[in-house]
DNA sequence: CTGAAAGCGCTTACAG
DNA sequence: CTGAAAGCGCTTACAG
C-alpha cells in the first residue's frame, strides 16, 4: 500500500494524499475527510525512508550511552544506578512526543564510529550522548556533523574555550558542585572535621566537580584534608569496597565520608559494618545520585539527589526544538541538586574536650 | 557527499560505487581499491533511508518492552529487575553484529499502535517483543504484519491452537516450569510440607507456568495446598509486601514460601525480618530469576536462575536468521533455568515427631 | 485548491 | 566487467 494506492481509492492525486498526510492548510475539508478515510480503512502508514528522504524528519532520536572505562567490569550499562534512569526517561519522553529511541552502547572509542555512523546516515534526527569522559576531540568530531546533539554531563568551560559553542549543540548539567558543597556544609555543621572521600573518575565532568568541591569546602572552613582519606573509587562499588578496607585495615579513619556515587557509598556501608564499624553512629555517610535502592537500605542513605529525570527531559526538548530550526544554537542547562537527608548522615557529634 | 560524487572522483558510475559498497563479487580488485580510497578520504557513508528504500535492510532491530500492568506504579521499565538485563542483552548483542537498537516502549493497548508503525513505516527489520501479556489478539495483528518477529515469553501451544505458526515468528521461552519443579522438590526434600507461594501475573506465561508447576508438585507428593498461603504479589514489591503482612497478621503461616520473581522474595524476606520471624530458620524462601543483587542480600537468596542473557542473544540471532531469508519459519526455543542454592532457602526441617 | 513533474540517494536488472 | 536507466515511495516547488 502506497500513497499512490490511497491516491487512486480516493480520487485524487499522491500530491494531495501527502498534502493530507502533513497536515498542509489549504486542503478543502472534504478532500480531506475522503482521503482520511481511505488511509484508515486501508491502514496505510507512510514509508518512513522515502519520507525522510524526501527531506522530512525521522522521528527518531539517537541515545548514546559510554562505557569506556567499565568495560572489562561485565557491561552492565542498562543494569547501572545512573544509565538506567536516563535511559527510562529519555525514552519516555521521547516515545510521548512521538519519536522513536535508536540506542547504541559505545564500550570503546572505535564505537564511536557507529554514533557518528547513525548521524551520517541520516538515521536520526539529532542524538544525546550520556556517560561521555572528558574526550574534546571526540566531541569536535561530533559537533562537526552539523546536526541536533546534546550532551549530558560534561564541562562547558572546555567547549567555550575550543569555541565549539556553535552549531546545534546543548549541554546538560546538574549542579553537582552546589550539591556536593551542600552535602559538606552538613558534614561540617555536624561537627565534623575529619572528612574523607570516596572519589569517582576525575576525568568526567561530575567526577571532577564533586571532588573540587569537596576540596573547596574543607578549605573553606579551614579545614586539612588527610591525602589517605581521600579514596580513587573510580564509581564502581567494587573498588569502593577495596579502597575502604584498605583505609579501615591502616587504623586511622575519618568520622565522615562524602562518596561521589551511591554505589560506593552504600558498599562502604556494608564494608564498615562487616567490620563493626556503626553507621552513623562511628562513620556518617552521605552519597551522590540518590539513586532508587538509597531509602531502602539500613540505615537509609543520605544523598544528594541528582535530577535525572528532568535532565533527559530537557535532552529529549533540546532535540526537538533544535530539529525544528535550522538556527545555529548553543544552549545549557544546569538543573539544581538536592541533598536528601536520611539516617547514614548521623546526627551532630558531640563536642570535642 | 552522495554515491554520484564517489563515482565522479573516482571516475566510475554511481552502479560501480554502489557495487563496491554492497561488495558483489564481479568488480576488479583494482576498481574496487580506486573507489574504497575515495571513500575512506572523504568519510562518505550511504544514506541509510536511500538504501533502506531501494531494497536493503535497514539494519535496525526493534524491541518492545510492555509494561501493561505497572503503569500507575511509575512506569519503572528499563530499572526492572527483569527488563533491564534484557535490554542490556538485546543492544549488546544487536551492536556487535553491526545492528542498531530501535527502541519504543509500551504502556497502553494504543502503543501497540506504535509497535505496528514501526513495521509498516519499514523502519526496522524485525522486532523482538519482551514483557506480553496473554493476548493472542495482538500476536495475531503483530504476525499478520509479516515481518520477522520474536517473542520471548509467551505460550506456544496457543500460537499453534490459533494457527500463527507460520510466517516470520520466532518464541522464545526459559524452562520456568522444570526451574519451578526443581525449586519445589528442593523445599519438598528438605522436609517441608507447608509450602506457600508468591504468585506473579497470571495471564503472563511465566507467571502462569510457575504456579502450575508449584500446584503440579504439591499435588505430585500429596502436599495440600492451603489457600491462605497462595498469595497474589502480581510480580511487585508492594503487592508482595501488602500480602505477606496479610499473611503473618493471620498467624498462620507455613514453613516455606516459593516466590514467582525475585523482588516479591526479596520484598518477603523483608517483611518477615520486621516481624522478627528469620529466614531461613523460621521459613525458607526461594525466588526465581536470579537477579544480581541475589546473592548480596542478607541471607543470600536461593532462586531459580533465568536464562536472561542466552534469550536475549538467541532473540537477535532469531531476527537476523530470519532477514536474511524470504522462507517463512516458526521456531522455537526453550531454555532451561537452573536452581541456584544459596542460605534463604535453609537446611533439612527436624522430622516432626 | 490540485495535479504533473522533479527530486531525495540509493540498488539492481538489463544490455552491451 | 560496467554504465544508463528504471524504480523504491515519498514531498514540494511550480504552474494553473
Amino acid at each position: 500500500m502506497r500513497s499512490e494506492d490511497i491516491a487512486k481509492l480516493a480520487g485524487v492525486s499522491r500530491s494531495t494524499v501527502s498534502r493530507v498526510i502533513n497536515n498542509y492548510p489549504n486542503v478543502p475539508e472534504e478532500t480531506k475527510a475522503k482521503v482520511l478515510k481511505v488511509i484508515e480503512e486501508y491502514h496505510y502508514e507512510p514509508n518512513s525512508f522515502a519520507r525522510a528522504l524526501a527531506g522530512k524528519r525521522t522521528d527518531t532520536i539517537g541515545l548514546f550511552a559510554i562505557s569506556l572505562s567499565g568495560k572489562e567490569q561485565g557491561n552492565r550499562i542498562y543494569q547501572n544506578n545512573y544509565f538506567a534512569p536516563f535511559v527510562e526517561a529519555v525514552v519516555d519522553t521521547a516515545n510521548a512526543k512521538g519519536f522513536y529511541v535508536l540506542i547504541h552502547t559505545v564500550y570503546s572509542r572505535e564505537d564511536f564510529q557507529k554514533v557518528k555512523q547513525a548521524f551520517l546516515q541520516k538515521r536520526i534526527d539529532g542524538g544525546i550522548l550520556v556517560g561521555i569522559q572528558k574526550d574534546i576531540e571526540i566531541v569536535r568530531e561530533l559537533v562537526q556533523l552539523n546536526a541536533p546533539l546534546v550532551i549530558i554531563d560534561y564541562d562547558i568551560t572546555e567547549i567555550i574555550a575550543e569555541r565549539l559553542d556553535k552549531g546545534h549543540l546543548a549541554v546538560i548539567n546538574s549542579k553537582d558542585y552546589d550539591g556536593t558543597v551542600e552535602a559538606m556544609e552538613y558534614l561540617i555543621g555536624l561537627g565534623h572535621r575529619d572528612i574523607g572521600m570516596l572519589c569517582g573518575e576525575r576525568n568526567t565532568y561530575s567526577g571532577k566537580e564533586r571532588y573540587t568541591a569537596y576540596v573547596d569546602t574543607m578549605n573553606k572552613h579551614g579545614l586539612p584534608i588527610n591525602d589517605s582519606y581521600v579514596l580513587e573509587g573510580h564509581f564502581s562499588k567494587e573498588c569502593a569496597a577495596a579502597e575502604m578496607n584498605k583505609l579501615i585495615e591502616s587504623g586511622e579513619r575519618p568520622t565522615a565520608m562524602f562518596a561521589a556515587n551511591d554505589d560506593m557509598a552504600l558498599s562502604a556501608i556494608e564494608v564498615l559494618h562487616e567490620h563493626g564499624i556503626s553507621v552513623p553512629d562511628e562513620m556518617a555517610i552521605i552519597g551522590f545520585d540518590d539513586i532508587d535502592l538509597a531509602s531502602r537500605t539500613v540505615p537509609k542513605l543520605s544523598s544528594v539527589k541528582l535530577p535525572l529525570y528532568d535532565m533527559s527531559k530537557a535532552a529529549v526538548q533540546k532535540i526537538i526544538n533544535m530539529v525544528g530550526t535550522t538556527d545555529l544554537s548553543f544552549s545549557t542547562l544546569s538543573l539544581p541538586a538536592e541533598l536528601m537527608i536520611r539516617d547514614s548522615s548521623g546526627k551532630s557529634l558531640p563536642e570535642k574536650p
